[in-house]
DNA sequence: GTGAAAGCGCTAACAC
DNA sequence: GTGTTAGCGCTTTCAC
């Protein structure tokens, strides 16, 4: 028998899909009995169970979740709350994360807040409806008002790519500042005299180009500063370095705020004659997946963004069943990788 | 008053967030009342819509979207099934989509399917279970099983990046076949007699490679194929050119499956001083954001994955609002950009 | 080990 | 316009 799945007899309420009631009533057994050997199997005799288990197969019953998670008030759901999907810098944080998160049967839900925050509180309000098991901050900037409502939801949060002072809750993430300082004194110490940055206007990026024009100062060194669009783009790169190669003192060094805007500095500065890294030595952030094939292999910024969506997520489903996590905040520090255009 | 938001009164049974219960005690009216303000304001007094407006806000509720989506069997969710996230092919699509359904006042929920599609009946049955609105599959491949299953579970479906001939229910996409064959057309048009593939080892990709071999051999060619891995990396365009390039009959234009792939082969091309587009012209695939940018600027095939994203969205949305899509089938079409580097 | 009953938070039907 | 009642599908006591 039971040649096709799908549902067999009369239909049903709504929507058509079985219930626990179908099942049941196929097993001869009550509805709860069935909840049990979906959710606690060991409590359930042997007998029962594979009766129950083939009422599943005959039926194509597939638990609704939400009703599931209203009754236990868990939901098996983690958010993700990113600027925009399409930056190439989270990505591997957000598959990480995934990943993490099914392998202990959560789901994600992605909520894109835009560079500029606008819509944060309408998307805040969407996801805590849902009223999720954890809630991701990939990169993200939050107004004071997202900060009382999440605090104030209960709800366990992480904020990633960044080392707040006055967490939210748990973080994981590396100083941006000493980010910023350490590829200035790199630059440096190769003997640099003429740093310029090449920036995209997100508050991180702007951090780390305050504190490597700091540094810089501090060894009487002023620092010019280009500004590009965020996220970053390679054309966006070219630009500022085609304005930057233009002026009277022309830099020696260039610390770009992604790897994107690095290569279009490589390229702009190659097709007008000038050697990278003999006249110009750059350096990217973000170590994409391209940045050691080209020519030069672009010197960057490594961050392990994998390390932080797992630790996310692990952090996020420890809350979740109820355990501590080991640790609230983690420092997962960054490096500088140095190649060809340095 | 209501200096700060969040619980009021005495802590609730769970979670302690508040419910429309506590909200309509705090405005003097029956619960469903605040679901009516909620949902269908229109309905009630300005008055009283005002005052239940304030206690909203004075009790910091947040409406339950799990037990609103039991009781109206209407979850406001919409999932996305994509091979993997940290590919750069489906970014567009992912944003574009995130936004129609967002700007719609739906959520997404995302899942990996990796590219063995291993796991593909597991992540059905996680999705399934949120009993989402509509399933946009993009660039994945499915097994007869979970066709099966989605066909059975009555859910909206869009498939997308393919025109598939047999699809489950709505399609968004291009003929792989077309492209390639248009590819071939391309290049032999150009002048080039000895045309190679490098290929990533995805479903589409093969398809690609295969029409235009196909092509070439109605003109009597023979067309080389090197494959790489899925999804494609600079590295993997890189390794791939070398082997082409150390053969005895040297191709003088290679068809790679993503821009990655092509940067990659341009880059090892360069490296070996193998002049493009004057020895060897390259085309890639996808039309990234660096594409435009490089050295040569890359010749790819364009496709409007914002358009994909968008068309995905609105046609899931009319589907759950009841109404009937304007069109079943898209043929979103493709465009061979001819740049410096053929 | 299993069943009966209650209830999660919400919304739809039907009164008035 | 608004309240009363019922019930979505599930899980959680609490019996036995």
């Amino acid at each position: 028998m039971a040649k096709a799945s799908g549902p067999k007899k009369r239909a049903r309420r709504s929507g058509g899909a079985a219930t626990v009631v179908d099942v049941a009533r196929l097993a001869g057994v009550a509805p709860n009995t069935v909840s049990r050997v979906l959710n606690h199997p060991e409590q359930v005799a042997e007998g029962t169970r594979e009766r129950i288990n083939e009422a599943i197969r005959v039926t194509g019953y597939t638990p609704n979740l939400l009703a599931a998670g209203v009754r236990s008030s868990r939901s098996k759901l983690v958010a993700a709350i990113v600027p925009t999907v399409s930056g190439p810098m989270f990505l591997e944080t957000i598959q990480a994360l995934t990943e993490t998160l099914d392998r202990n049967g959560y789901q994600l839900i992605l909520g894109q807040a835009g560079y500029d925050g606008l819509r944060e509180d309408e998307l805040l309000s969407a996801i805590i409806g849902r009223r999720p098991a954890g809630i991701a901050l990939i990169g993200v900037v939050h107004s004071a008002e997202s900060r009382r409502r999440l605090l104030a939801s209960q709800i366990p949060v992480v904020e990633t790519w960044d080392l707040t002072t006055t967490p939210i809750d748990m973080v994981v993430g590396f100083s941006h500042e000493e980010t910023g300082a350490a590829v200035c004194d790199f630059l440096l110490r190769k003997g640099r005299k003429r740093p310029a940055i090449v920036t995209g206007r997100d508050e991180r990026a702007k951090r780390r180009a305050l504190a490597f024009a700091a540094a810089a100062q501090k060894q009487g060194i002023e620092v010019q500063i280009e500004w590009t669009g965020a996220p970053g783009t390679l054309a966006g790169g070219r630009e500022a370095a085609a304005r930057l190669l233009a002026r009277d003192t022309r830099p020696d060094a260039i610390f770009c705020s992604s790897d994107l805007i690095a290569l279009g500095v490589v390229t702009e500065a190659t097709a007008h004659g000038v050697s990278v890294p003999y006249e110009l030595a750059v350096v990217g952030f973000g170590d994409l997946n391209f940045s050691e094939g080209v020519i030069p292999p672009l010197t960057t910024v490594h961050l392990d963004g994998s390390r932080i969506g797992e630790l996310t997520g692990s952090m996020l489903v420890d809350r979740a069943e109820g355990r501590q996590p080991a640790q609230k905040r983690v420092d997962v520090t960054f490096s500088i990788l140095e190649r060809g255009s340095t």
